[in-house]
Formats: structure tokens, C-alpha cells, sequence
DNA sequence: GTTGGCTTGTGAATCGTTTCACAAGCGCCA
DNA sequence: TGGCGCTTGTGAAACGATTCACAAGCCAAC
């Protein structure tokens, strides 16, 4: 059941059509058809059958899809039937918001282990997950069987780290620090960027202020 | 000087060439070719050549780049030589933790008015920025004259919130709350989703566990 | 059982992005 | 000044993702 290869940009997608089945669900609805999702989703219905198509066919022709049924299948696919164990690195500001983002445990990915260097920190507990020093950082990931490891650590660090969890054994690792991160081939990783998204909202400001200058009307360029 | 059409991940790419710029500034560097910021970057120097003749030739042929030259080009295709003003809206865990970032604030993100709507927060100070009522939004943003708006609410009050910061001239939104919100055309738009993220891991180790199922070996499927 | 309206699943066409490959050009050295 | 090594800038080719468009198929109605 090897997936030749499916884009990032449809994964993406995957778990929006999920978040939409839930809320559809949610109010009751049975069956929806490839356009309404696409309409809902902010893309086109043959979008939506592509993606879905690149797993199998789980629709009707001339009805639809399933709500409960599709919902049930992409969980499946993004491997949300199960609960992941997470490791937090790093408990400044953004380690301790994710620390206390319950939507999190409430989707399956709950934090069993946290790690920082500030001797402050370390021993004390943070929404009922205790503190560990760096160094224990291997012994806790194995013996807690930790499959996904967050970077929430100055930058300086964050090599460092993605390498000993790398070792530890995790195999995906959400990163927000904002450095390039060289990981082993076999461990999956996206970064999140804050200040690189706004300079993407910088860079449209600009274009639209130049564009202002040059053709005199005020229409910016959406990016909507 | 209206460009065609920039990708979004060709300007994410020139935010990268900055940051590596600036390193290669501190480190004393003063030319450097496309090669090694392709490097760097995890691009190719054929990717980096691209994506700057989109805006201009800046090399010399033979040597390179100028680290400085390069540097400031891109802060000003980017929108960085300026600052920008920036309201937040909703200071919970999330809105908190970007209060307190102050790496935003060195890259020229100015943070000048925060909003919420819980008593107990209103009226109160965090990291010197004041929080106001919601209502008071569209006169303070227009007051203040803020350019980017930061959505930290909870998913309900999100598309609200994204009416309101249009409705008060705002013409770039960064978004935290899970949901699709639609904002008029003129409007930048980015979304920041945690759990999605971790969905796109979550699909990346499921797939690799179904591939060990199947073929035996433990090779994951690497996306790094 | 047949007709008609609707929707899926998917090859083919289109569109956009990345990579290739090379002429043009720079600077150093003899 | 001429030659050489190196690098840019960019058309053309290759690749990948999205959209089109339609046959196949389902359901309801009559």
C-alpha cells in the first residue's frame, strides 16, 4: 500500500476536508457531494475527488460521499485512529501556549514528556507534564515510546536538539525555531515559522503599496 | 513595477536567502555565490538564481553576490526596510506567547494594539501593550493606523474578527485559528495551524508504519 | 424497466514551477 | 592584451499539480 508519492499541499487538504466532514457531521448531514466540499474548502470539486482518488474511491456516484463514513476513512489515512506521543523541547512562551493547547490531546497528539536547561524550570511542572533536564532527553523518548518531537527552543539550539531526538528515535519533528534544520532522511519534518509568514504579509503590503505608486489606484493584490 | 505574479513559496524561499545573508554578514562574508546560498538554503543555485532574476539581475558574473547589496535588496523587495503596525486579536495562550516574542519587534512587526474580549484581561497591560474591548477595535486600528492584523482567537469568533479587521482597513491578516476564513480579495491572508501540522506528520509516520507492514524493512518515509 | 438528473472517478489538457544547460560577462594573471 | 576559470541570467525542457471534460454509474420517479 506504498503511496507513490502524495503532495504535502494534498495532505493539507485532506485534513481540511476532515475538519469540514466533523462540522458537517456535527450538524447533521449524511452525504456531500465533491462540490459542496470544494465550496466549503475554498477549492474546486475536482480538486477534491483528485485528492480523495489518490487513496481510492470512497463515493457514490449520482449521491456522493458518506459524511461518517468519509470522515472515518481520512482519519484513517492521516493516522488519526490513534493517540501520538509527543515530546516538547523548549518551555519558554510558545512551549508553554502548546503545553496548554488542549485541542492538541483532543486530536491524539498528547504531550508525555517535556525538556528544558533552564534550572528554574526543570523539576517543575507545566499543565500537569513535569519538566525534564536536556540531557535525560533519550532515556525519557525511548522509554516513553515518543514519536513526534516539537522544537520550541531558541535557534542556537535547535540543530542540536533535532539531531538527539533524530537519535532517540522520533521520526517527525515540528519545528519552530527559525533556522534550517538538517534531519536523517528518514525523519519526516516541518517548520513553523511566525516571523517568516509575516514577512510573506510584508512582502504583499509592499507589492500592493508599489503598485499604488505606479497606478495610482488603491486595489491591493489579495492573497486570500 | 507590478510583478507579474510572485509564488508564495518563491518569496518564503527570499525570506530564507535573508536570514542566511545576514549570517554570512555577521560571519564577516562579502561575496557569495548562488551555489553556496543554494546550499544553505536546501535549494539549487539554479533556484536561487530564479528567484531573484524575478526582481532584477543583482550578481556579477564571475563573482557572485554582494553579501550587503544582496541583503538590503531583499528587505526592500520584502517590505522590511520600515516598520510595520501590528493588533492582535485574542490574548490567550497563543496571543500571550507572540506578545512576548520579541524577535517580532526586531524584525520590524511592531505590535501596538491588543484586543480581547474577557473582563478580567481588558484594561489590563502585557509586555507594555494595552488590551482593549473588542468593540473598540475599528477606531483604534484606524487610529493607530495598523497594517496587519493577528487573529489568536478561538475558532468561533475567528471569521468575525477577520470582518472587523478588513471593515477597519486592515489589509493582511495572520490567522491561528483552525478554520477557513474568507476575507475580502484585497486582503493577504495566512493561515498558522498547529494541529494541522501535525496532521501532515501524523499521515507521514501512519504511512511509513503501513509501509513497514507491507514491506518488511523499517525505513520510514523521510520528508525532510 | 426505462428515463432523467446528478455525481463520481479519471484520462487528457493545461498551467505553473523547477531544473537544465549554455551564452554572456567578470576579474585575475601572465 | 589575451586567455582562463568561474558565475550569472535566462530560454528551453522536464516535471508536477490543477483543471477540464466525459463515460460510467447511481437513484428516484413514473
Amino acid at each position: 500500500m506504498t503511496h507513490t508519492k502524495i503532495s504535502d499541499s494534498a495532505v493539507r487538504r485532506l485534513s481540511i476536508y476532515l475538519r469540514l466532514l466533523h462540522d458537517l457531521s456535527d450538524q447533521g448531514a449524511v452525504l456531500v457531494s465533491s462540490r459542496e466540499l470544494a465550496e466549503r474548502a475554498g477549492a474546486t470539486s475536482a480538486q477534491v475527488r483528485k485528492d480523495l482518488s489518490l487513496f481510492g474511491s470512497f463515493g457514490k456516484r449520482g449521491r456522493g460521499y458518506s459524511v461518517a463514513e468519509l470522515a472515518a476513512t481520512l482519519e484513517e489515512i492521516l493516522g488519526l485512529r490513534r493517540h501520538w506521543r509527543v515530546a516538547l523541547v523548549g518551555v519558554g512562551k510558545i512551549g508553554t501556549a502548546l503545553l496548554g493547547y488542549q485541542d492538541l490531546s483532543r486530536r491524539g497528539f498528547e504531550v508525555v514528556a517535556a525538556f528544558d536547561t533552564a534550572t528554574g524550570k526543570v523539576g517543575g511542572r507545566q499543565f500537569g507534564v513535569r519538566i525534564s533536564p536536556l540531557a535525560e532527553l533519550k532515556t525519557i523518548v525511548r522509554e516513553r515510546g515518543v514519536e513526534i518531537g516539537i522544537i520550541a527552543t531558541p535557534p542556537e539550539a535547535a540543530q542540536n536538539v533535532a539531531q538527539r531526538l533524530a537519535e532517540a528515535g522520533v521520526t517527525a519533528i515540528l519545528n519552530f525555531a527559525p533556522v534550517k534544520l538538517d534531519v536523517p532522511e528518514e525523519v519526516s519534518l516541518k517548520t513553523m515559522d511566525v516571523a517568516m509568514e509575516l514577512e510573506g504579509l510584508s512582502f504583499q503590503l509592499a507589492a500592493g503599496q508599489r503598485d499604488e505608486q505606479t497606478t495610482g489606484n488603491g486595489t491591493g493584490s489579495g492573497a486570500g
